[in-house]
Formats: C-alpha cells, sequence, structure tokens
DNA sequence: AAGCCGGGGGA
DNA sequence: TCCCCAGGCTT
C-alpha cells in the first residue's frame, strides 16, 4: 500500500511549527500567549476582529498604536458602533485604505444592531461581514473561535509556496497554496498554528534574506533544497508608477485653516483635506484658482508615494487679509475652518499632515 | 482577472 | 531607492 509521502510530510511540518510557536510567539497586545491558549484561553472576538482589519495589508509595527487607541477609546463593539464614522475615520488617519475604517463602524454596527453585539463564530457568516472577506473570516474564525479554518495570507502564502516549492505564479498559484495549507492545518488548534505561521513568514521566512537557518521547518523545505529560496511565490511583474502632480490651496484666517472633506468615492474618500485640485481624477495642470486673490506658489513642497502612482504637491498660499468668513460656503457647501492649534487632531491622511506640516514649519 | 485603494518600515 | 505588508471591494 503506497504511502502518502506528502502527508507524512505535513504532519511533521505541523508538529515542528507548533512546537516552535510556543517558545517563540511574538507578544501582540490582540493575542493570547500559546500557553493561555493550549489552556483554553480564547481573545476578545472584538479585539481579534479589530486587530485583522488593522493588519489588512499593513505591517504589526504600524498597526500597535492605532490598536491601543481605539480600544481605549472605544473598549467594546458597542462604543464602536455608537461613535461618529467621522470620529472613526479620523482615529484611522494615518494608517490608509480608509475604505477599511468606513467597512469597520458599519460592521460594528451591523453586529450590535443585527447581532445583539456578538459576532458570528464560523468562517461563512463572518465572510458576510463589510470589510471581512476570505482571509479576515478564516483568521477570526479560527482564532476567536477556535473553528478548524484556512488561513491564508501573504506570511502563509510565501511560506507555503516554499516548503512545497510551488512554482505556480501568483495569483493562480493561490489555489494550490491554499490546498497545500489545508493539509497543514491541525484539527485542533487552528487559530495557533495560523499565528505561528505568520511570526515564521515575518521574521524567519521574510520577502528577502529569508533565515532559513533559524527555520524549525528547514529540512522539510523544498526551497531550500532546490537552493533558491527567495524565488518562491512566483509573483507577476510589478507596473511602472507614474508621477503625478497636486496644487493644495493654503487659506487661513484668524488662526484657522480652511479644510474641505475629501468627495465620498476615490482617493482618500470622506476624508478631512486641504482644498486641492482634482490630482485624484487624473487632470494634473488644472489647477485653477478656487477664488480671485493674492497668491503665493510654493513649487514641490511634499512628495508622496502611494499604490499606483507618486505625487507631487505644489501649495498655493492666499495672502489676503480680509479673507471673508463665509469664503468656504462660497465656494463649497461643506468646508470647515480649523483651528489650527489643534491641526493634528483633524484627521488628515499623512499626504495633507505632511504639507501642514511644511507649511507651520516654514514659519519659523 | 485586473484595477483601485495608503502608508510606513526595512534593506 | 525599492519592496512589501495578518487584503477587500469593484468592475
Amino acid at each position: 500500500m503506497a504511502v502518502d509521502k506528502f502527508a507524512v510530510e505535513s504532519t511533521t511540518i505541523t508538529a515542528k511549527i507548533s512546537a516552535h510557536y510556543v517558545d517563540n510567539a511574538r507578544n501582540l497586545p490582540w493575542r493570547v500567549p500559546p500557553l493561555r491558549s493550549a489552556a483554553g484561553e480564547r481573545p476578545d472576538p472584538y479585539h481579534v476582529w479589530l486587530s485583522e482589519v488593522m493588519l489588512q495589508q499593513t505591517t504589526v509595527a504600524a498597526v500597535k498604536s492605532y490598536f491601543e487607541a481605539f480600544t481605549m477609546r472605544w473598549p467594546k463593539v458597542q462604543d464602536l458602533a455608537q461613535a461618529n464614522e467621522a470620529d472613526v475615520l479620523a482615529a484611522w488617519a494615518g494608517l490608509g485604505y480608509y475604505a477599511r475604517a468606513r467597512n469597520l463602524h458599519k460592521c460594528a454596527r451591523f453586529v450590535v444592531e443585527e447581532l445583539d453585539g456578538s459576532f458570528p463564530q464560523n468562517e461563512a457568516e463572518l465572510l458576510k461581514l463589510p470589510g471581512v472577506g476570505a482571509y479576515t473570516a478564516a483568521a477570526i474564525a479560527a482564532i476567536a473561535f477556535g473553528e478548524r479554518a484556512v488561513v491564508v495570507d501573504a506570511n502563509i502564502e510565501r511560506l507555503v509556496a516554499r516548503l512545497f516549492a510551488i512554482d505556480t505564479p501568483l495569483p493562480s498559484g493561490k489555489l494550490e497554496i491554499k490546498q497545500a495549507m489545508d493539509k497543514l492545518t491541525p484539527q485542533s488548534g487552528a487559530g495557533d498554528f495560523a499565528q505561528a505561521c505568520m511570526d515564521i513568514g515575518a521574521s524567519i521566512c521574510t520577502a528577502k534574506n529569508p533565515k532559513c537557518m533559524l527555520c524549525p521547518v528547514q529540512l522539510e523545505c523544498r526551497a531550500l533544497v532546490e537552493g533558491d529560496v527567495e524565488r518562491f511565490p512566483i509573483k507577476p511583474p510589478k507596473k511602472s508608477k507614474p508621477v503625478r502632480k497636486a496644487r493644495f490651496f493654503w487659506i487661513e484666517r484668524d488662526g484657522k485653516l480652511l479644510l474641505k472633506p475629501r468627495p465620498e468615492k476615490g482617493m482618500l474618500a470622506g476624508m478631512r483635506a486641504l482644498p486641492s485640485d482634482d490630482w485624484a481624477a487624473k487632470r494634473d495642470g488644472h489647477a485653477k484658482l478656487p477664488i480671485e486673490g493674492k497668491w503665493t506658489i510654493r513649487e514641490n513642497i511634499v512628495q508622496h508615494s502611494f499604490t499606483h502612482f507618486s505625487l507631487e504637491v505644489d501649495m498655493a498660499v492666499l495672502e489676503d487679509d480680509k479673507i471673508p468668513i463665509n469664503i468656504g460656503d462660497n465656494i463649497w457647501n461643506d468646508s470647515i475652518w480649523w483651528p489650527l492649534e489643534t491641526i493634528t487632531d483633524a484627521g488628515l491622511p499623512t499626504l495633507f499632515a505632511k504639507a501642514v506640516k511644511w507649511k507651520l514649519e516654514e514659519l519659523e
């Protein structure tokens, strides 16, 4: 009778990764340490959900302070559900991908109003929540509720592709990777196993310069045998990033700065911002000044890089000292005069925060 | 399947 | 500099 060597290998890998986790787990604010987890303790589903959403395409280092701030300010999902969306967006400022903050708030309200404040306890129901996709649903089900869900994030994708030398280019290769992870995932303790894999992906099986000598499954790794670990996973070629230009408008009166919320769709949707030309609509060079007056143009005050383009920013400063108080309403119907002393509370996305910082330092 | 959506940290 | 990250949603 033929032995499934693949299955034997998977069993060994699972055991070694699980054992490694006991002594090498990262200590993270939203995580129950492995020994307490093995004793049956589970993390607060609200904390798991919040951290998972924050961690989407975002590093642990960037998330930590935001997680602490959110849980301090909104200790329970009911608190978050009662918050104003504008406050949630402002608290999210700097983390990026702001649709996450909108969906977070929407999801909190749904859980409180429709589910009596309890998160769904299985992968299929979690998947229906706004902002919860395939990865996040599996992660919450496994980590918070102990379901045997197959978790695949970028760390696990890399680790598994290397372990089995899966050379099907992504995204097609995702299916094979998920099937391999399915074989690795234990019947119980799927949450800790997923977190163990993610820790290895983050600290050992890194995209560049992997530390294979520290890896608990180096003997089982086919990519290491082949001698080119970094080749996996195979990714499609990256596209070039165009450089675009934007112009911001600095309109100040009595120590207050005129802000204009972004449109509800597109870049930085719904966030408070400096008034600007319509750079986000790929209409560079249409920097028509919003009102008549004495403007000075400061060239290239800020550079900023987004996912699919980078931006060079000019700032037009209105030097008129008799700006009408209702100037904003004359041009836009939703502008705000914000006191410069508390501008850091305005929740400006980093792009605009950089520009404000430049202007305030320029005055010194 | 491909495009859109931020920002920071590490090398 | 470039690369990548505990992805999801829309088209």
